[in-house]
RNA sequence: GGAGCGAUAGCUCAGCUGGAUAGAGCAUUCGCCUUCUAAGCGAACGGUCGUGAGUUCGAAUCUCACUCGCUUCACCA
């Protein structure tokens, strides 16, 4: 049997990988599942093409049965012959050199890496550049607008913004880790016929010193009692309208309670972004497009898209099989969609994004949808470069959270009540810590946002406040413990240069945590790919058991010749779940 | 009715391109701190992967139908 070479894959600088296109480095091809590939390739029949090998090898579930397992059930038919004899025949004569052992396991061939020199190189690896361990260069510097957190002004920010907030900010971090440039954009609720509402409602029961002395709330009390007053006199929507028309046709009054409303707004919202240590680029919320929108309703025009509609304007998506967008209500006021085409072609114009993304709850779904639709018709091909990155709704009691019914679960409060009990926690079990309260602080935030995003962001939850704040398990905290313990034992240790140590490693009961480490990249990569910061929360808390479980069977400092060495895995260990905790948006104390 | 998402252990969820006995956490029961932080480690218990067909050497994973749940379908955002 000729060898295959396996040069049609080193000299073809692209491999294609999902969405992305991807140029390997050196390291890359050099790597172990290459090993793996080149070694099948020289013992498989020639119509086998590297590319085709390397899809079949798979990572066995048990380690018992190796780091890589090749299955034969697809050659059967070709040779004539069983999967365990093909398997027995092409292990006689694969070259195992590089390898600790190949054996055959029914018809699987199992690869068993050689660890101690794999757990070097990667180990090296990381203590080299921590910073940069994980990064690569999906994204060629591309600028990525996220539309993230996007509370409304004059309501409370709630979990649901939370989700935004927290998913947005995170996927900003993993897309810098593949090289593109996230611009993050709080797009505020600033503008709209809620704040019609707020106003009329204001005019009729509000008071200056009652909204100033508690604003958001007293702003929401009347939003909530709107409501529920107009339930019985629809006559209120009328004068609600004609308060919103009245703002966005300039007027001197509804200008300056917009003004108040929104600047006492920000305050508060503020503070939550501090708490969080969330920065945005932007700030430019719906009210910034206003003036922007008679050359998106012109572009509508003269593309002839615009049709009247029982006295509204709109645009035909029939062939889209989507309803009607309503670009123009009867009154001549805009709609959201409208403030949206607005805002999409003006970040293409400002940032020319590869992609632009919208962090916005799966309800809104359908919105997108026509938002890219009319883009489409008005013939900007980047309509299909705007991904509505959705989530999945909180509930409470199964039911879906209502701002306009006053049922809404204060995110400011979720945080403080989390805070206190890591802050309880410390005194019980670590009474003696220096900056308690700044760690409370790290802890509690941290729970609250890791349990954000640990989930897929589709999937639907249930707001339960005790299962927010848990500390055991599969949590935040729980990553941020094993972080601290390894921060712990370096001290203990007098924080060692550890660069140029021996990083060669003999019990095997380092291995799950050595390969969990170079799992890293692979993991930001797809949770680039698919826009799950999940990936990245499901990594940290593997490598955290994995950590752990080490940790509970085996002594670290102990005086032999491989301390050192061993010290080199802790401290990559650190700074793995330093990274992957900063890439969610968690802070990652040294003691707790 | 159209569109979308979902259904895996008592609860909350993993399960990557179909592959070797379906995995965690929580809860329950029981072990482990004179040794690097017990916010930890270990063990036990727990499953007709919604139902029924199909494709395949092989299906929780792919296809179709059905059942149930949630979201959404023009003058809110």
């Amino acid at each position: 049997m000729v060898p295959r070479e396996i040069s049609s894959l080193i000299s073809s600088n692209w491999t294609c990988r999902g969405l992305f296109y991807l140029r390997p480095n050196k390291e890359e091809i050099m790597n172990s599942k290459q090993q793996v590939v080149s070694a099948l390739a020289a013992v498989l029949p020639d119509t086998m093409t590297a590319a085709e090998i390397e899809a079949k090898i798979e990572r066995p579930k048990s380690d018992g049965n190796g780091d890589f397992a090749f299955p034969t059930f697809f050659l059967a038919k070709e040779l004539h012959q069983a999967p365990q004899l093909i398997a027995q025949g092409l292990l006689a004569q694969i070259d195992q050199s590089n390898f600790e052992q190949v054996v055959v396991a029914g018809p699987y061939i199992n690869f068993f890496l050689d660890k101690t020199q794999v757990g070097a190189t990667i180990l090296n690896e990381i203590l080299n550049d921590p910073n940069s361990y994980g990064s690569s260069d999906l994204g060629n510097g591309g600028k990525v607008p996220i539309d993230m957190s996007s509370p409304n002004i004059a309501k409370p920010m709630s979990m649901g913004h939370l989700r935004s907030t927290v998913i947005g900010n995170a996927l900003a971090n993993i897309l810098t880790k593949v090289n593109y440039q996230p611009v993050k954009i709080n797009h505020l609720g600033d503008w709209g016929t809620q704040f019609g509402k707020l106003m009329a409602a204001y005019k009729m029961w509000g008071s200056e010193a009652e909204v100033k002395a508690d604003p958001i709330n007293t702003l929401q009390k009347y939003y909530v009692r709107f409501h529920q007053e107009d339930k019985e006199n629809p006559a209120l929507d009328d004068d609600a309208r004609a308060w919103f028309k009245k703002l966005e046709d300039g007027d001197e009054e509804a200008t300056e309670l917009w003004k108040w409303f929104r600047s006492e707004s920000l305050k508060l919202f503020m503070k939550i972004y501090d708490l969080l240590d969330i920065q945005f680029d932007s700030f430019n919320g719906e009210a910034f497009y206003n003036d922007k929108m008679t050359e998106v309703v012109k572009m509508l025009e003269d593309k002839h898209l615009l049709q009247e509609s029982k006295g509204a304007e709109i645009v035909d998506l029939d062939k889209y099989d989507l309803n009607p967008a309503l670009i123009k209500k009867t009154d001549g006021a805009t709609l959201y969609i409208t403030r949206d085409l607005a805002a999409a072609i003006y970040r293409k114009r400002t940032y020319d994004f590869v992609q632009s993304l919208y962090v916005v709850g799966n309800e809104q779904q359908n919105h997108f949808k026509q938002l890219k639709a009319v883009l489409k018709e008005l013939g900007f091909d980047w309509s299909d470069d705007i991904h509505h990155i959705q989530f999945g709704l909180i509930t409470q009691g199964g039911r879906k959270l209502s701002t306009r019914e006053g049922r809404v679960i204060l995110l400011e409060n979720v945080l403080d009540d989390a805070i206190k009990l890591a802050r309880k926690q410390i005194d019980e079990k670590n009474p003696e810590l220096a900056h308690a309260d700044e760690v409370a602080k790290a802890v509690g935030v941290g729970a609250v946002v890791f349990h954000d995003l640990k989930n897929e962001r589709r999937n639907n939850f249930d707001f339960d406040l005790a299962e927010v704040v848990r500390f055991e398990g599969e949590t935040g905290p729980y990553v941020q413990y094993a972080h601290a313990r390894a921060e712990s034992i370096l001290r203990k240790a007098g924080q060692p240069d550890l660069t140029a140590v021996d990083k060669s490693i003999s019990d095997p009961g380092v291995w799950k945590v050595i390969k969990a480490l170079g799992q890293f990249k692979d993991v930001i990569q797809r949770a680039a790919r698919e826009y799950e910061p999940s990936v990245v929360a499901k990594y940290a808390i593997q490598l955290s058991k994995d950590f752990n479980q080490y940790y509970a069977h085996s002594k670290i400092l102990v005086e032999d010749d491989e301390k050192m060495a061993r010290l080199a895995l802790v401290q990559a260990v650190s700074d793995v779940l330093k990274s992957s905790l900063a890439l969610l948006g968690v802070k990652a104390p040294d003691e707790m």
